[in-house]
RNA sequence: GGCCCCAUCGUCUAGCCAGGUCCAGGACACCAGGUUUUCAUCCUGGUAACGCGGGUUCGAAUCCCGCUGGGGUCACCA
């Protein structure tokens, strides 16, 4: 145990210190979201104990060409929106909250703004004859690497026999090359808190390249050093990093730095146990463009209704016929986010989620996915009071509750329907109405502008709204779908034709020929709210002797154009008294015409 | 292919470390009923798993070995 290296009831010992580390070549997949709030967890699990437990966060952007400042600021972004606070790194603002800074002066964070600091332990290696300079071109390289998977074994980089290290300094000073660590002739064991003892022979692990030509040091070595110079006790990572661990060490070794704890995590899959890659999204675009026969990009752009997907049309405008053709053709060619997003716009694809952008996009609650997150290949193995398993919970459960030593050691899959069920039920059954009514509306202004200007156009309908949708609502993006007939034109619907038939033509009385009654007696109706149009329309079923059905049925086709829509009153309200009206007159004329 | 990791219902998992109370429990999904003015909820019930083969033991989902299967990794990416 980690408790063994480090007492947490000493006194002025130094934290427990986890950290994330990504890479900022993209938004933040949720994979790597699993891993942060696991290393968030564990930090916050040490305060439980009485220890202190602090997370970091580090930018790895020593991939000069690949790395953006856009992307950074993305991933610290969704970090925040997913309630993922860091105590030591960057310093954020928004999401409502503020996290970062370097209270222990162990920055900077960004890996681009520490090259004297690797510069010096470079310095240090060299001076101990541990790091030398390697002329191989890439071509020589991969050559070799070609003949070794001939002879059916690993490919290992060894320093020549003759080597001369003198002579190979002075030639450095001229000519471009990378630098290597020497490997020390001895097997190495990663004591692991998930998988326990893992022994790499020495065979197996070459002089890995610690600097790039371009100066900059590769992963392997920022990462020793920095989880060193930062103070990172323990390090939480995917297991895709076990083969790296003894590496790590080695250089911890030959650097005099202490080992950290390590806690490799199990891997997760698409339901089809293929890797969720943001490639996915781009393949399903292309599937659906194949399938519905488009070959050219106005055939995409005329598929948008007019009124919507301006945006839409714009993405795609910079797009050629022989780009979308050229695509199409290719497997390996990709477009851009927003011309991917066009795409499934106008095919009325949902594309699958992939990033925490994805998700929150698609209407998500940010606490529900951390517990579905926390879920997948962890588990707190304790009981609710019913006897079933306990699996949902909230961030200051998993603080208080999290252990390493319940991660599991085997892969999991994504399971959407899973991840939907459990934010369903939060949405309808942990939320009260005015939270959802908030909290849907931020996420319109970002997300659906339409549903945002319509919120904004009369204030006073937005808790109606809310409340039809919530407990119909899955994600925050479909709530839309039950308030949807709301957000058309009083004539900007048509009539669903079984609908029509079942409760409009047929009946005694026929739908149809009770509609105008029912008109005048919400006519009259002075408080336009859904408890006096829920009475006003039972008074009237009552005074007529009809059963509820045989009113709200039929009234339901007429305001919406299908039999299915929120209680009657809640569904007037959100109407409002006017188009209820208009609609009325409309339907009973249609009705006319129908029959 | 070399090296490394893993293996309970379709999926996520509890149980395994301290073998019997497990003809294996829960959740999601699915199927069948029921409540409800529609939809959505909600309620009840059901189908469904210890990969295979050897050991060890009175007894194995639990311990050991092999096989099979899955995954990771073999970059001047991280």
């Amino acid at each position: 145990m980690f408790r063994l290296i480090r007492p947490l009831n000493s006194p002025m010992t130094t934290p427990i210190v986890t950290r994330f580390a990504p890479s900022p070549t993209g938004h933040l997949h949720i994979g790597g979201a699993r891993t942060a709030l696991f290393c968030w967890a564990y930090a916050r699990r040490i305060w439980a104990e009485g220890g202190e437990g602090r997370f970091l966060l580090r930018i790895e952007d020593t991939d000069q060409a690949r790395s953006s400042e856009d992307a950074a600021r993305g991933i610290l972004e969704d970090l925040a929106w997913l309630g993922i606070a860091w105590d030591d790194g960057p310093e954020f603002g928004g999401e409502g909250v503020a996290c970062g800074g370097d209270s222990r002066g162990v920055g900077p964070f960004h890996q681009s703004q520490r090259r004297a600091i690797y510069d010096a332990q470079f310095a240090r290696l060299i001076e101990a004859g541990l790091a030398y300079p390697a002329f191989d071109t890439p071509e020589e390289l991969a050559t070799r690497r070609k003949a070794a998977e001939k002879e059916k074994r690993s490919f290992i980089y060894r320093q020549p026999n003759d080597f001369d290290l003198a002579a190979a300094l002075d030639r450095a000073k001229i000519e471009p090359h990378v630098l290597r660590f020497k490997m020390r002739a001895e097997p190495i064991t990663v004591r692991d808190e998930v998988l326990g003892e893992v022994t790499f022979p020495y065979e197996e692990l070459d002089d890995l390249v610690i600097r790039k030509a371009d100066g900059f040091p590769t992963y392997h070595f920022a990462v020793v050093v920095d989880d060193a110079l930062m103070g990172v006790t323990h390090v939480l990572r995917g297991q895709e990093h076990l083969n790296n661990t003894p590496r790590h060490i080695a250089l911890q070794r030959a650097l005099g730095f202490e080992t950290p704890g390590y806690a490799h995590m199990p891997l997760i899959f698409n339901i089809d146990g293929t890797k969720m890659s943001k490639r996915d999204k781009d393949k399903a675009a292309k599937k659906a463009t194949r399938d519905a026969g488009i070959e050219s990009v106005s055939a995409l752009v005329g598929r948008f209704d007019p009124s919507r997907g301006r945006e839409h049309a714009d993405a795609l405008s910079a797009l050629s016929d022989d780009d979308l053709r050229t695509w199409l053709k290719d497997k390996q060619r990709q477009l851009g986010r927003d011309q991917v997003g066009a795409i499934a716009a106008a095919l009325d694809l949902r594309l699958p989620e992939i990033d925490v952008e994805d998700f929150r996009a698609s209407g998500y609650l940010p606490e529900v996915l951390n517990n579905y997150l926390a879920l997948l290949g962890w588990n707190p193995g304790m009981k609710n009071e019913d006897g079933t398993d306990l699996e949902r919970f909230d961030m200051d459960f998993l603080a208080g509750h999290f252990s390493l030593e319940r991660i599991g050691k085997s892969n999991s899959k994504f399971d959407r329907d899973k991840l939907l069920s459990f934010n369903a039920d939060t949405i309808q059954h942990g939320m009260n109405d005015d939270g959802f009514a908030a909290g849907w509306l931020a996420w319109a202004g970002r997300f659906d502008q339409e549903l945002a200007a319509w919120a904004a156009a009369d204030a006073s309908r937005w808790a109606f709204a809310a409340s039809a949708a919530k407990p119909r609502a899955r994600t925050l993006a479909d709530a839309r779908g039950a308030i949807a007939f709301a957000l058309v034109a009083d004539d900007g619907f048509s009539y669903d034709d079984k609908s029509v038939k079942k409760h409009l033509l047929k009946g005694e009385p026929r739908g149809i020929d009770v509609l105008p009654d029912l008109q005048a007696a919400l006519g009259l109706v002075g408080d336009w709210t859904p408890g006096s149009l829920e009475a006003a329309i039972a008074d009237f079923a009552e005074s007529q002797g009809l059963g509820m059905g045989q009113v709200a049925q039929p009234l339901r086709v007429a305001l919406t154009g299908a039999a299915v829509s929120p209680p009657l009153g809640l569904s007037l309200a959100i109407i409002g008294r006017d188009a209820t009206l208009a609609r009325l007159d409309r339907c009973v004329a249609f009705g006319h015409e129908a029959s």
